[in-house]
DNA sequence: TCATTATATGAAAATTTTTTACATATTGCA
DNA sequence: TGCAATATGTAAAAAATTTTCATATAATGA
């Protein structure tokens, strides 16, 4: 028994009859139902009687519609994983608005990936490693970015600073000076904090990173250096949840790359900052 | 999305009961046969009624039985391997590093869908909405995962409780009680502190959905339902970045789902929140 | 531990799906 | 063009599945 039988049926049409042809084609246009149906519904899709369609199964080999219905559903399908799921509307069910959340995510980190350079990657890094603070700034969502990517990189050699709450986040922007860089994040690049922030650490010459999505926003204009996190909005009444991912992801592979240039000098952090927190649980 | 309900089964069989157990046994034992029998083929060899067969596929979430037996047929094509990108090494430069990171994330998102069924969702989404109240908990980079939770279900009318600080995260823990309902989150399941939160929230017959990356980890089995954050290292020296990447879609799915179900009721508490918020700046 | 209630199970009835018989239509060949 | 062979659809029969109902089992509370 071939392991496709819809690439055989495909492959052998001109072997059947107009109705079976029929019926074939039924199958063909569109796969996904056909592997589920049953024979009535096959039957009234294609206008080709349900004895028929049990005749044309034992014709080509199997012993009953239902062995034929197995067969179609194990079938590898010519299908594409789908690029995009469009919007989640009120009829979506539970499966299809799991498959469009994680496709929402998926594709962000594609279209995010795809828009990195090398070039832009070395010189964040660059400006990193190089100076003398680095802080981390972020409002709502991209709070909690801005802080997970400093506990990140409290593991490295770098001086760095982070805050959720924005007044002390300003502060911080306020103290920093152009031997210091800064990574600051937000979806739209137009948050008005997030801008005075970013407008504070220019005035101080700061290097900024921005991440954001929007590379007219304002914030991307005043930044030195721009990485997109780019996302698709398939969810309806919500801010960008895929933005985060693709985000949080910039932020790993900054701290990877960090990692790797400071790969010594990274062990020995991590290894005195362990002896301290286990010498603080033993008292 | 289940792409292998075979695995799924064999991963889930401790939700299901003595009779349940002896029907996936059966179906565990020999699948090709299973593949391919009749609810009356299962019966005889299971030694469970063709009745109970019937209601146990509607159980895990099929209309029928014929659903459910297209799904083994299907479950037993060979899913493409995963692309696997290696861990990153010292020999990496910028864009193998970027690929390899991004790739991790996607890798992850791919992982945890394909091991996520509609059933599942659907439970933890009823547990949810159902709650007087739900609690979100997690240490380390968890706990931003869990605040990050905390503050998208703000915007359902759900009575939702988190916080970063593990100290009064056990305190909330210890109040919830049998009406309630909690996400507990970690990525190994062995955490000392989220076991012990976990443990309180057993005794009090709270609702337990936990997010974690291993099915056989303490933390999973205490729980009521289990949801897989998978994700495979590629990352020297770091605890999970792409599991973190999981749990968040994850947790984007659910504050979807309760959104869809809770439809004109999140609404509203949005409005009145963003009402609220414009106020108080108007002072 | 026992009684009661809730839930699960299987036998049997009801329903749905599929196959086969039969009447008719269509095709192929001389 | 006529006849025989084959194909097709309708309806009846058979098989597969689901639901109902009576009973068994599990869970809970006193």
């Amino acid at each position: 028994m071939a392991q496709n039988i819809i690439e055989q049926l495909r492959a052998q049409k001109k072997q059947y009859n107009s109705t079976e042809n029929k019926l074939i084609d039924y199958i063909l246009q569109d796969t996904v139902r056909a592997r589920e149906a049953t024979i009535r519904e096959l039957s009234n899709g294609s206008g080709v009687s349900t004895a028929t369609i049990s005749r044309f199964a034992k014709k080509i080999g199997f012993d009953s519609f239902r062995d034929f219905s197995m067969s179609l559903a194990s079938a590898t399908t010519t299908l594409s994983p789908v690029d995009f799921f469009g919007e989640i509307t009120d009829n979506d069910d539970t499966d299809a608005i799991a498959q469009k959340v994680f496709a929402g995510a998926s594709n962000a980190l594609k279209a995010t990936v795809n828009h990195l350079t090398a070039s832009m990657l070395d010189t964040a890094t660059h400006y990193l490693v190089a100076a003398n603070r680095v802080g981390f700034f972020g409002i709502g969502g991209s709070s909690l970015v801005a802080f997970n990517a400093y506990h990140k990189f409290l593991r490295t050699p770098l001086n760095v600073i982070a805050h959720p709450d924005y007044d002390i986040q300003l502060m911080q922007a306020v103290k920093l000076n152009n031997h210091d860089a800064a990574v600051v994040i937000s979806h739209s690049g137009r948050n008005k904090d997030t801008l005075l922030i970013a407008q504070k650490l220019k005035e101080n010459h700061v290097k900024v990173i921005a991440i954001t999505a929007f590379a007219e926003s304002p914030l991307a204009k005043s930044a030195d250096l721009v990485l997109l996190s780019l996302a698709e909005e398939i969810n309806f009444r919500s801010e960008s949840m895929s933005s985060l991912i693709a985000q949080i992801t910039i932020i790993d592979t900054l701290f990877t790359l960090v990692g790797s240039q400071l790969s010594t000098r990274t062990q020995d952090v991590v290894d005195t900052m362990r002896t301290t927190i286990e010498e603080t649980r033993a008292h």
